[in-house]
DNA sequence: ACTTCTCTCTACCAATTGGTAGAGGATCGT
DNA sequence: ACGATCCTCTACCAATTGGTAGAGAGAAGT
């Protein structure tokens, strides 16, 4: 067998919930799309709530893995930052559902935002710890890290996922599109972190 | 009476709709948060997608008018875009649901997409107009308009609303931390603008 | 041959969903 | 006094929701 029947409905799962919202997804759409009963489903996990706390684990798992990949390199300076930028990038053009799940957990009223944050605040506390290093280096443009951090993110994560607001602005949002939008990301970016 | 059934609906539909989400959101819930009974809402607006794109409609409107007095008054440079991102912010602050619903709209899966584009195209083409002149100017850094209109968008969006994310980074959410975050977001923009 | 375990199914269920039909009470102009 | 209009209600409804109970098929171990 190619794939277990549990990570199909993980997939499909992250899929649904990714696009559509938690609220959205009906177990029964799920299996009709899997081409199984809903029972089944129910059968590899309790609740639909605890279906979603899988693929929540999973997509955690699968975005702490980019960072921890890249932070291993340790380039260091704004070449750290823009390979960080571009493997995002990479990970939203292949799999955009994985950052549309991102977003649903965020929502202000969404439960299991403690289950993701449990598995980022490492990384938050990496990246702050690294965005102070630079800073006190002189590689780059003295700010308070965890602002930045947040001015980054929203950033990147927004110019990255946020596909209706740039067909709404008569944005191209072909591969090509993508990898003009990923440069011009990068130059904002080192422009605004420049020291100056 | 200060204020009509109708505009009461509309106020929690808005509230409802911008933290909860679509789906999550049930006429009879709206009905009980308010009072009466899911009929009489039924009564002023045929459909829940109709109470949507009222809803849509609206927020678009107030957010709308926001832009075009700041536009009015026609500061220039950079010190006109920090003065509209203020007035984001008074928005984010004062109408948090609002910013909220946006996001609701331009998820991928939603409908009323296009209700909200017709709204603000307008402001969009001003807004890239005037970076571009600003840039023609020499008074801002020079990249494509569209692109850093993108990246404005979203970091600015970003930082007014990802509060959950901002709680699982640590960093406060009360009054004096938005402003702060406010601070540090054009202190940002600012080092991400200026001209070399 | 027999039991046990794994998996997917059919058959239900109570609760909730968005929406319809129409009664009844105000308030109005006439 | 009377009809018309406006508004909110009770009474339903069919469809869908997440979830339960348990049958049955197949493979594996004994």
């Amino acid at each position: 067998m190619a794939e277990s029947t549990r990570e199909r409905i993980l997939d499909a799962a992250l899929r649904a919930f990714g696009t559509e919202g938690f609220a959205a997804t009906s177990l029964d759409a799920l299996a009709t799309e899997l081409g199984i009963r809903k029972q089944t489903i129910l059968y590899y996990f309790p609740s639909k709530q605890a279906i979603f706390e899988a693929v929540v684990d999973r997509a955690a798992s699968d975005l702490v893995k980019v960072f921890e990949e890249q932070a291993a390199r340790g380039i260091g300076g704004l070449d750290q930052v823009e390979a960080i930028v571009k493997r995002v990038f990479r990970l939203a053009v292949r799999r955009p559902q994985l950052l549309g799940l991102i977003r649903e957990v965020t929502r202000p009223g969404s439960l299991s935002i403690d289950r993701l944050s449990a598995h980022t605040a490492p990384i938050f506390d990496r990246a702050r710890d690294f965005l102070q290093r630079e800073m006190d280096a002189g590689r780059m443009r003295p700010s308070d890290p965890e602002m930045l951090l947040l001015s980054l993110y929203s950033t990147v994560v927004g110019v990255a996922t946020e596909l209706e607001v740039q067909r709404a602005m008569g944005i191209s949002d072909s591969l090509r599109g993508a990898v003009a939008r990923r440069q011009e990301l990068i130059r904002f970016l080192r422009a605004a972190l420049e020291p100056a």
